[in-house]
RNA sequence: GGGAGCGUAGCUCAGUUGGUUAGAGCAGGCGUCUUAUACACGCCUGGUCGGGGGUUCGAGUCCCUCCGCUCCUACCA
């Protein structure tokens, strides 16, 4: 076994097995501590900062999880290799239902009432709950943990931030205090989404995840009235089940009401609003019109007459109850859209109904108690009945009664609770209220200065939210979260908000035990001295809505105001440049740190007692730049779901195709905002474009640098004797290096994968690569190693640009452009190109544009072999070429370029035609003139159609003369108009199989050979079989062959061919030691045939030259 | 019900301030080069740019309208 090599190519296994070599990155950055080592080398340095959105650790990471995470990962990698420092404080959201539920489900219980059984006492429930939430919390951070590790994203997970812990819960408890401090906390009865199951309300951004389409009963009622029975109120509803708790009906005050008479109910008389008439008894008659406020104080017949024992809400019913209940109240709400323009109130199930009700001083009944249940009996509707269910009976008894109208069924939406699924209720309640209305503005303000990718979520989907902000329920009647800090007076109803535990102690009446954990039961327990009346103060049993907890983050996760340092924490590290997360966050996170944030730095101006420490925040969000992506979905659309049992185990994926490809797939694919479509196989493709060119450009880097014994150390760099092909390589490099800086500015993630990939693939591995084999293979060996340099800096190059984006692939290619005794730094801890002392330098616009000009035409020459039939080992005699002329001294580009195209197309000559040409010159192509619309245009207007006939129809001559003048008069109609060489683009007119043009160059290939031309193609041909048999053979690089030839006319012809040959083609050296030699008649095994471009067979075989 | 977005090749998507031959990748068909690479390269096929109308010399792009899909929003009884 010879020594190992210098230079090493990826593992042989790392297309079939990534798993393996993207593990042994990962124990590479564990035992280099390269993360570590990130964040040593910035201290001091000008932060770049970021916040970790805390996931709920209470559920498995899906694939989803990865997406943000990446998009993270990566803007995070980015700018730390840009000079910043990027602290990546890992968090983790532990509060909340979502955690309960799990509990619940793991206890096979469901409900308060079960959670507060579990164990011999309320209270011990209430531990012994708590306890098992935050156990659960525990196993699953190591699921998230292992993810986060394995998909490459770095975070400091040795110091989160933990929303149960007691200091992060002090600091939510400072911010309740600052609210409460500008008067922004209060407690209002008021009608929100509640859950029965559940038992707690819910906010408007919880109610927003849970609408889905229903059919309920839509029920037209007859309210007969008290003085004249046989006439009734029209009233409409799709809530059957709230009509026990009747208390009022509402007319719109300014609406015309009629009074009608059908022959369909004989002898009764309805009231409904006049413009609902035609939709619901469009065969009725008026008899009687009113305005709705005319009708005000009516009193009808409540539509279940003799319940007894309705529950009320209001303890002491008011004084004006007795009138006004059971009467026409006036209400402007109503309108004459829908129904029949009379609305039943029931106050407990409205926020309109609520509203008017508490104006008018109506009781609040509540007929369907807050577990969902009927309280009592209806007739046929039985106490205990889910109130959803009651609907049914409820109906029939009103139809017993004569009491039904008419009955049909609605399909509307209906919110369900987002985590159990329960209808919800729309209930009156006691809350605890932020009023972040009060600041809306300020919000709506805020918001305009955050960049938002896309801009349109920020202006539109989160603007508009935010102008219709509502005030915030931050109170749950639950058990796992932070206590909401407020003790209340039960004697003269005085409430405290107590801002910190030291505080409490303080204020407590009897001591409590150190150190103290803040959460339910023991908080309970604690009984302050009211501040008034000097009794005793209970807290309001509550937990704060656990969205508070996250949105609180950016002041909890550094424990201010109360942590040391953590002012300076703070001042350092707010607002954040950029945060990344779904969707589905708009209401969520993306909504809690905006106005928790906006609070502060705009709104809170009454320091506290630990206020002054507050930092002076520049009126801001919480956040510059917020990128937002989409869902994930399956590979036919589909949402993933453990229901459809399509959900992709990110895991899985990770371990079959590695993580790069995930990554590449999840970014790369389309708009981040847009939904992507996770098909398996799209991640072999996204690393086809652009890891594995880069894997195949690096073998060949380590295979011809170990054969020239290369060694980038003691390499002496002459820039001077860079090839044309070096120069260009090294100016896309840069380019590159730029376009994928540019795309990190602009968080246009896809833009830098698809610019990497353009490199990587048609770059640097099919073209520089590709036309650089035979330098390579034989040239001389400075020349050798100025090109293998070459490929070795621009492999630097995209190394470092990948790093960000795919940092597995990017670490194994980093590390192989090193010598294997070098002791080789992550790529990780490397700077961005763009930094580079120089960068730039190699940029050349002219050399690109020229090489792309090579590029094309090897394309249309191929294409015109194509149509022709002429295998490309054929030479031909010559090329044309139709180019714009070009400045002075760029014909030494064309001249370079010329080299390139004769190899590349195989012919023996290329000749240029310029444009404009010579008048008078002989020349092969016929040129055409068109309009060049965006110059023209504008001038043109109205004209444009008349001078373009006049520009097609100039021939040839006309042209050429057009061109030597400068400007030409064409005949419009009414007169003549003037154009210059800009307002044409002039280009040959092609109809010839031989031609073929693009929009820039024209080529013409002569198409004609002659025998010589095919021995050189057999030639070819031969030498590509010998090469086959080389390789079948296992011959190494370094080894010399001899190769026999039997005899035969078509021998001769190979041999005349190779004579022939140029080039410094390795291959030649073989051929030439090619002998003729007899064949065996026995047909011994090591000879092989081949057929050659005429068909004819030649036998051969190769053996090693001793 | 209200708002937003989307609709471009069989599939996934690009498409600048309107500029006349609408691109790329994948799939399909046909080929080709080659001791870095067959997980390569080239060529070809494939589009009434959702339908209709309008503005304009000129529309995938701007306006109107209709159709389809998606998301958001809403206690309207």
């Amino acid at each position: 076994m010879t020594r190992e090599a210098t230079y090493r190519s990826f593992p042989e296994d790392y297309l079939s097995a990534p798993d393996r070599a993207e593990q042994a990155v990962l124990e590479f950055w564990n035992s280099a501590l390269v993360f570590g080592e990130q964040q040593k080398r910035r201290i001091g340095a000008k932060p770049f900062i970021f916040y970790e959105g805390p996931p709920t650790a209470n559920g498995k990471p899906g694939i989803h999880h990865v997406f943000a995470r990446a998009i993270k990962d990566a803007v995070c990698r980015y700018h730390w290799m840009r000079g910043a420092r990027v602290e990546r404080k890992a968090g983790w959201d532990t509060h909340g239902l979502p955690v309960e539920l799990e509990i619940e489900k793991k206890l096979g219980i469901s409900g308060k009432k079960q959670i507060e059984e579990i164990a011999g006492t309320k209270e011990a429930s209430i531990a012994k709950f708590n306890d098992l939430c935050k156990e659960s919390v525990f196993t699953y951070l190591k699921e998230w943990r292992s993810l986060s590790e394995r998909m490459g994203y770095w975070l400091d997970y040795d110091h989160p931030y933990i929303t149960f812990d007691p200091g992060y819960i002090e600091s939510v408890w400072w911010l309740i205090s600052r609210f409460h401090a500008n008067g922004l906390l209060e407690k209002r009865f008021k009608v929100i989404p509640y859950c029965p199951r559940c038992g707690t309300g819910l906010s408007s951004h919880e109610v927003g995840q849970g609408y889905k389409d229903v059919q309920d009963p839509s029920v037209t009622v007859k309210f007969r009235l008290q003085d004249d029975p046989a006439t009734s109120l029209l009233v409409w509803t799709t809530t059957p089940w709230t009509l026990p708790s009747n208390a009022g009906a509402a007319v719109n005050p300014e609406l015309e009401y009629v009074k009608i008479r059908s022959p369909k109910h004989a002898g009764e008389q309805f009231w409904i609003a006049k413009a609902r008439m035609a939709a619901v008894a469009p065969d009725a008659e008026v008899i009687e019109s009113k305005r709705g406020r005319e009708l005000a104080g009516i009193r009808y017949i409540p539509p279940f007459e003799n319940l007894t024992n309705i529950p009320d809400l209001r303890a002491k019913p008011r004084p004006e109850a007795a009138a006004a209940l059971h009467t026409i109240r006036a209400g402007e709400f109503v309108s004459s859209e829908e129904g029949t323009g009379i609305v039943h109130m029931a106050p407990c199930y409205g926020a309109d109904d609520y509203e008017l009700g508490e104006r008018e001083g109506l009781p609040i009944y509540a007929a369907v108690g807050r577990d969902g249940k009927l309280a009592i009996d209806v007739g046929r509707a039985a106490r205990g009945t889910f109130f959803k269910d009651a609907d049914a009976g409820l109906m029939a008894e009103l139809k017993d009664h004569g009491k039904l109208f008419a009955r049909t069924t609605v399909q509307h939406t209906y919110p369900f609770c987002w985590r159990c699924d329960t209808p919800l209720l729309y209930y009156a309640s006691p809350s605890w209220f932020l009023k972040t209305t009060a600041y809306r503005d300020a919000m709506v303000e805020n918001n305009k200065k955050i960049r938002w990718a896309p801009p349109e979520i920020g202006a539109g989907r989160f603007g508009e939210w935010l102008e219709g902000n509502v005030d915030w329920a931050i109170s749950r009647d639950r058990y796992w979260g932070t206590p909401l800090p407020v003790w209340e007076c039960e004697y003269c109803n005085h409430f405290e908000v107590i801002d910190s535990i030291a505080t409490l102690r303080k204020r407590a009446k009897s001591p409590f035990a150190e150190p103290f954990d803040p959460h339910k039961p023991g908080i309970d327990n604690i009984i302050i001295e009211c501040a008034k009346c000097k009794k005793d103060a209970k807290r309001s049993l509550s937990v704060i809505d656990c969205w508070f907890d996250s949105g609180a983050m950016p002041f909890a996760q550094n424990g201010f105001p109360y942590k040391p340092d953590s002012g300076a924490r703070l001042a350092d590290q707010f607002p954040a440049h950029f945060i990344a997360e779904g969707l589905d966050q708009t209401r969520g996170w993306f909504y809690t740190l905006h106005a928790i944030a906006t609070f502060i730095s705009c709104y809170d101006r009454q320091p506290g007692r630990a206020g002054e420490r507050v930092p002076s925040l520049s009126a801001a969000s919480s956040y510059r730049s917020c990128v937002v992506n989409g869902l994930v979905l399956d590979a036919q659309g589909r949402k993933m779901s453990k229901r459809l049992g399509n959900a992709v185990n990110p895991f899985e994926a990770m371990q079959q195709n590695g993580a790069d490809a995930v990554r590449l797939l999840l970014l790369g694919s389309g708009a981040l905002h847009l939904n992507r479509r996770f098909d398996p196989d799209s991640m072999t493709a996204m690393r086809r474009q652009v890891v594995i060119p880069l894997v195949n450009c690096l073998q060949f880097f380590a295979t011809y640098a170990n054969e020239a014994n290369y060694n980038d150390n003691d390499f002496r760099r002459d820039p001077k004797s860079r090839t044309l092909l070096d120069r260009w390589i090294r100016s896309r490099a840069e380019t590159l290096a730029k376009s994928v800086a540019d795309a990190f500015d602009n968080y246009d993630l896809p833009a830098a994968i698809a610019a990497l990939s353009n490199f990587a693939d048609s770059e640097c591995s099919n073209w520089y690569v590709r036309r650089n084999r035979k330098r390579f293979q034989s040239g001389d060996l400075n020349d050798r190693w100025i090109g293998l340099e070459t490929l070795r800096h621009v492999l630097g190059i995209a190394a470092r640009c990948l790093a960000p984006i795919a940092p597995f692939a990017a670490e194994m290619l980093w590390h192989r452009i090193h010598r294997r005794d070098a002791k080789s730094e992550s790529v990780h801890l490397q700077q961005f190109p763009t930094l580079d002392a120089g960068f730039g330098g190699d940029m050349d616009a002219a050399l690109d544009s020229a090489m792309g000009s090579a590029l094309t035409v090897a394309r249309l020459a191929r294409a015109i072999r194509e149509k022709n039939k002429i295998r490309n080992t054929i030479p031909l005699p010559w090329i044309y070429l139709l180019v714009p002329r070009l400045e002075a001294g760029a014909g030494s580009f064309m001249s370079a370029v010329e080299d390139i195209v004769k190899d590349e197309v195989n012919v023996d000559e290329v000749r240029f035609e310029f444009y404009p040409p010579t008048p008078g010159q002989e020349h092969y192509f016929h040129l055409k003139a068109k309009p060049n619309f965006p110059v023209l245009g504008k001038r043109a207007g109205k004209l444009m159609k008349s001078i373009q006939e006049a520009i097609l129809k100039l021939d040839d001559a006309q042209v050429i003369e057009f061109m030597a003048a400068g400007r030409r008069l064409v005949a419009v109609e009414g007169g003549a108009f003037e154009i210059g060489t800009d307002d044409v683009i002039v280009a040959a007119e092609v109809e010839d199989s031989a031609c073929e043009s693009d929009s820039k160059i024209t080529v013409g290939l002569n198409v004609k050979y002659n025998d010589s031309a095919i021995a050189r193609a057999c030639a070819r041909e031969f030498a590509s079989a010998v090469n086959q048999a080389r390789r079948d053979a296992n011959f190494k690089l370094s080894d010399r062959c001899r190769v026999e030839l039997a005899q035969s006319e078509a021998a001769s012809r190979v041999l005349s061919g190779i004579g022939e040959g140029s080039g410094r083609q390795r291959w030649l050296d073989d051929l030439r030691a090619t002998s003729i030699a007899t064949r065996p008649a026995d047909k011994h095994a090591d000879w092989r045939e081949t057929e050659l471009i005429d068909g004819e067979k030649v036998a051969f075989r190769v053996a090693r030259d001793e």
